[in-house]
RNA sequence: GGCGAGGUAGCUCAGCUGGUUAGAGCGCAGGAUUCAUAAUCCUGAGGUCGAGAGUUCAAGUCUCUCUCUCGCUACCA
């Protein structure tokens, strides 16, 4: 492991293409991802990264239903606004893709079907309602018919509403598909499973040892804690089958006679993905894909998430394994999560840092952000944005520590050595030496901690290189010496010069538009990473223009970004809500028995960290209650409530504790639950209607 | 409930296999300086390393118990 790789595959997550990129996914998977290929690349590495649209999945359709489009129009519409995201901040894929092009959908199939042939699979065949108007198999809750037992007409594929009785699909009488409305017919399907568990044992190995077939195939050690630790909890606790199979009309469908209206797991989709997004960006750029993923001398990173953590280093490697030829990954140095001002970050609240929005209130800086973020990674504990701090960074940092060393430099040379590069004597003091050893050891400094995924480490030294030159000019004081000995004042500032443009190659990575400035001014643009550790810039190299690297972001600009947090005040009254549900009658609203009721005890169930087990009184009885509310609120906060109370539910045992009823609850937009609380003097009992 | 990862200076975080007086940046106090974007540099104050117990010559670092935060998972809405 200590050898180079021949070659190097990066891949990031792939975004889900149903809402915006915010800066937590910056951080998570495509900034470190973007740090480390420029890195790769600035040292000449054979070096390819890929990514693209996660554009199947549930929760994309039931998008589209909700906005009245379709599931095509959805991921057309984040597709292009997330690769703008990306591009805003300068995340350079080499290759973006999307899952729901023609070629990922034959690559995926193809897969699937060498799996098959494989015996990867495990195959039930069991009967199922299929609709033959929406040309799919229906899931046990899309069917309704007559309730065998207590006749309701509007009793679930599952389980009868009404008495409660559990129910199969097949009781039921005159069943029709929910969907259409049609009567559905029986029909033949094949589920497929991935039986886990006949892999735990090598995937120990590999996880815990990193040893592969026998062979060692990288250290374990370098995988971060909290990775390792999550996937040997997995594998300790024994692996399910997890079904590689949904019934869905979007996605790649299941390349089987007779799967109509059936699609391949969103997990086996997309980390396939990663494939036909490296297959098609060889096809773009005349290159052999196959090496990438096949070859043993190339290194395969995956940067994600944390809670991508058991996809990546189990389900996916299983699926490689066991189709053959594939690499597994040498790395999956997954980052924590980034929370912003003291709450986490979430897209349907409006508490979150928008990369697009950031880029069109920054324009051009996209170094600010990038740098900031790098400072504050999330690589081994859940991390916190602030907008203060985003400012004191900027202006502390890049504006007061790095823009101002670079000016201070070029000022000076302009001024007493004519914009020139003056000619250093090869004479070095002390001081000198220390300082040209800094120089020579912070690209090795740098690229090693980089190497280790550890980005926030490599900023300090690369500033580190920075703050020592501010610390020797103002030690060395050239403004003085130049009065008394002008070769003396050549040699600092020509020191000074090599340190601005080294800095520039080891910044380059997070501040790629800075050090491009930097360089272009210095005469050094493309130089290799390697040539950093010496002198760059070359006697007599007359200085280009250099105008301000760094505004500072004022207290305005921070006020206003704090300020479009949360809730959008244009949007108010026009939620983000469920669609109403289909028109009802007032039968079957009477079909249900709503009273007051009020809470008289309440305890903690046993083994289960949302329920609460409620006592309420009725008037006429007492009863028990299951209600998922435990994460929300405390038995003593309850008990005394009147509550409204779905009386005549069938009873149903939840957790062990037959429950008697539902306590209805109003749960509002931040994901948090009110009760429905009667007014003022209605007492338990009374009857709601 | 099970499992995993965290809880270190006012703030954001380092501290890799246990070993000298626990570190950095910011903030704060004092000083130096003026080439520079009122920038820079130096010095200092500030920590019972979540709580408690244990192993060890030695523990932030290992073990156990408890507690808080985040994630995965189960039961639910």
């Amino acid at each position: 492991m200590t050898a180079k790789p021949a070659r190097t595959l990066v891949t990031s997550a792939l975004p889900y293409a149903n809402g915006p990129i915010h800066i937590g996914h910056i951080a998570g998977a495509y900034l470190p991802a973007d740090l480390y290929v420029r890195y790769l690349r600035a040292r000449k590495r054979d070096v390819v990264w890929v990514c693209g649209s996660d554009e199947h999945g549930a929760a994309i359709t039931l998008r589209a239903r909700k906005e009245g489009t379709t599931p095509r129009a959805i991921v057309d519409r984040y597709h292009a606004e997330m690769q703008e995201a990306f591009s805003g901040l300068d995340i350079a894929f080499d290759h973006y893709d999307r899952t729901s092009s023609e070629e990922h959908h034959g690559f995926a199939q193809e897969f699937f079907l060498e799996l098959l042939e494989k015996g990867a699979f495990t195959e039930e065949t069991r009967k199922q309602f299929y609709d033959p108007q929406e040309k799919q198999f229906l899931a046990d809750r899309y069917i309704q018919g007559t309730c065998p037992k207590c006749q309701d007409e509007r009793a679930y594929g599952d389980q009868c509403e009404k008495c409660g009785s559990a129910l199969s699909p097949d009781e039921l009488i005159d069943p029709k598909s929910t969907l259409s409305g049609s009567t559905p017919e029986m029909r033949d399907t094949t589920l497929w499973y991935l039986p886990m568990d006949r892999h735990e044992s090598w995937l120990k190995t590999y996880l815990e040892d990193g040893v592969l077939d026998g062979e060692q195939h990288h250290d374990p050690k370098s995988w971060k804690a909290h990775v390792t630790g999550q996937c040997k909890s997995w594998v300790d606790g024994g692996l399910q089958s997890r079904a590689m199979t949904r019934d869905l009309d979007w996605g790649v469908p299941v390349p089987v006679e007779g799967a109509d209206g059936k699609v391949l797991y969103v997990w086996l989709d997309a980390p396939l993905g990663y494939i036909t997004a490296t297959r098609n960006w060889a096809k773009k750029n005349g290159a052999d894909w196959a090496p990438y993923w096949k070859d043993k001398d190339t290194q395969l990173v995956h940067f994600i998430g944390k809670d991508n953590i058991v996809f990546h280093c189990i389900i996916f490697p299983i699926l490689l394994k066991e189709h053959g030829g594939y690499l597994l990954p040498h790395n999956v140095p997954a980052n924590e999560f980034m929370n912003l001002e003291g709450d986490k970050i979430s897209t349907s609240r409006n508490w979150a840092v928008w990369a697009k929005e950031y880029i069109d209130d920054f324009p051009g800086r996209s170094d600010e952000m990038r740098y900031v973020l790098a400072s504050i990674m999330p690589e081994q504990k859940d991390a916190e944005f602030t907008w203060e701090d985003f400012q004191s960074r900027v202006n502390n940092e890049l504006a007061d520590v790095l823009g101002n060393f670079v000016n201070r430099v070029v000022v000076l040379t302009s001024k007493y050595f004519d914009g020139k590069a003056p000619s250093a004597s090869g004479t070095w003091t002390s001081t000198d030496e220390a300082l040209r050893e800094l120089m020579a050891s912070t690209p090795a400094a740098v690229g090693d901690a980089i190497e280790r995924y550890r980005f926030r480490d490599a900023l300090q030294h690369a500033m580190g290189l920075v703050r020592a030159g501010n610390k020797y000019l103002t030690e060395e004081e050239p403004w003085k010496v130049m009065k008394t000995d002008a070769q003396r004042t050549a040699d600092i500032l020509s020191l000074a010069l090599q340190i601005t443009a080294n800095a520039a190659i080891v910044l380059a990575p997070f501040l790629p538009r800075t050090s491009e400035k930097i360089a272009t001014a210095l005469g050094t643009s493309d130089l290799p990473w390697d040539a950093a550790g010496g002198d760059l810039v070359p006697t007599g190299q007359p200085l280009g223009a250099l105008p301000i690297l760094f505004e500072k972001v004022t207290d305005e600009q921070v006020e206003v970004q704090r300020a479009k947090l949360g809730p959008d005040a244009s949007q108010e009254g026009l939620r983000d809500v469920e669609t109403e549900k289909p028109e009802t009658s007032f039968d079957d609203f009477q079909a249900m028995d709503l009273r007051v009721a009020e809470v008289v005890a309440a305890e903690k169930v046993k083994g289960a960290d949302k329920l609460l087990q409620l006592t309420v009184r009725t008037g006429y009885d007492e009863r028990t209650v299951v209600s998922g509310i435990a994460e929300h609120f405390k038995p003593e906060d309850v008990v005394g409530r009147k509550v409204t109370l779905l009386a005549n539910l069938a009873p149903r045992k939840i957790r062990g504790v037959v429950s008697q009823g539902m306590v209805l609850m109003a749960s509002t937009e931040d994901g948090g639950l009110r009760f429905v609380t009667p007014d003022e003097g209605a007492e338990a009992g009374d009857i709601i209607r």
